[in-house]
DNA sequence: GTGAGCTTACTGGTCAGGCCAGTGATAACG
DNA sequence: CGTTATCACTGGCCTGACCAGTAAGCTCAC
């Protein structure tokens, strides 16, 4: 073999993958700012010199990454749309149906990142952030009344609000993916097995210790308590042979 | 308001969408398995009605998501691939650029995962995995002095290896996509500025203290080496003022 | 002048049909 | 039996067309 140039593999590439290259780009460099319009379909025709169907293949492509939409009839052209996490959250999402990740290794998962999410809350948390999570507790609080529905999405808005806190959107976006796949595989039976007051009410214990430790700023016991509770909680829907991983990272801490 | 009925916005769906939905579910329902091949795109047109240009955009989509692959002249038809990560760190490369997410936040994500990854990998490796873990040592050893470009491939097998011991795919593979969209970032800079034996040096003994608490179960303290290791390797690329939350990561496990 | 309603030019969504350069199973060949 | 050439079919791309929307601008009554 000779050693003198490096081929690197080539592949043939699409015109429509040109198309979205070059807008890409220009969003990515700022060229295009959100709000702003692309050309009609007709104009980019003529602009890129593809044909129509060619246009609609890249557009459809940057549409569905979340850059830009088409509204029939729009005689401003295409969107340039503000960034989104949606598209993370996509592949995310798949990434858990496809690879189809087991219930343990999602609420490892889950403890992991709502603990870092609750340890860097409480050393970074502002005082409205943390006014945010306590009122929604003191939603919890009211919901145990209303029902499981009620409850659970206080629930969720109180560890929104900790991501938020945490000033880490990835953590932000993970957590809310994988909480979104916790909560879709076991939907069924949580309904049933924890639309009891007294389990709310441990719960919103639960939360509310958690929140302490951010008011306190005590990181490590945010992030202990966290997995802790996030452990009780799932547990039962894990193989008694696949705990051991969450073990490990609830006992982490303590020694 | 009627308390009877509840409808959801409704949004047009665009047919092309439909074939999007239907492929993709097909795809994570397990019907069609990786490997396996579509129909024809003329016999996709009659199977679901639609025209062909139709028929194409959602096949780009689908190929944009990384989920199959068309090949021109290829009489089997399209393929369905294999889960790949392509279009996760696609997506978690283009938040970062949007500056949405800054390099803070990015390394933080980082020294989470693997920090966590090293506190699992401590707790739960096999003598395997273990081994196959000091190889990787070796072999970045030996790279030391056939420059940065060997040394870098056995770091990243490293932390490989240390995620897939860590027995969890999410960390895995959330860590190599943020480990890339790192790299990305500053791969320009990184390639001078590390060039140098004696910080290849300082690397490899960061990473061998990492393995000995793997080694010795020390699942504290390889999340804690491992943490800090990343942030004195990224902080220069992060703004001094940002490096708050970096910090905090680093100081959470020593009081 | 001003607001309501209509017109109209244009948009995106979809389709039919066609050409071309490839690919690979298969049939013909040595 | 292995090689080679054929050829049906594939995906990439194009032209041209129709339709249902949208919203700007016009009209017109007030």
């Amino acid at each position: 073999m000779s050693d003198g140039a490096q081929f690197r593999q080539v592949s043939p590439v699409r015109l429509y993958q040109r198309i979205v290259e070059q807008i890409e780009q220009a969003i990515v460099r700022g060229d295009l700012k959100p709000g702003q319009r692309l050309p009609s379909e007709r104009e980019l025709v003529t602009q890129f010199g593809a044909s129509r169907p060619t246009v609609r293949e890249a557009l459809r492509v940057l549409e569905s990454d979340g850059l830009v939409r088409s509204r029939p009839g729009d005689p401003n052209g295409p969107e340039i749309l503000p960034y989104s996490s949606a598209g993370l959250t996509k592949q995310m999402t798949r990434l858990v149906q496809f690879d189809n990740v087991s219930m343990a290794e999602l609420i490892s998962f889950r403890m992991i990142l709502d603990g870092s999410a609750s340890s860097l809350a409480a050393r970074l948390r502002s005082e409205e952030e943390l006014s945010a999570m306590e009122r929604t507790i003191a939603v919890m609080s009211e919901a145990i009344e209303e029902g499981y529905e009620e409850f659970s999405k206080a629930d969720v808005a109180f560890h929104e609000a900790v991501a938020v806190a945490s000033r880490n959107s990835l953590i932000e976006v993970c957590n809310q993916v994988v909480r979104g796949a916790v909560l879709a595989l076991i939907s069924d039976k949580v309904a049933h097995a924890h639309n009891s007051a007294a389990l709310m009410r441990e719960s919103l214990r639960h939360h509310q210790e958690v929140l302490e430790a951010i008011r306190t700023g005590d990181g490590l016991a945010a992030a202990r308590i966290s997995r802790r509770k996030l452990y009780e909680y799932y547990a039962g829907y894990v193989p008694e042979n696949e705990r051991g991983p969450l073990l490990a990272l609830v006992e982490d801490e303590e020694s």
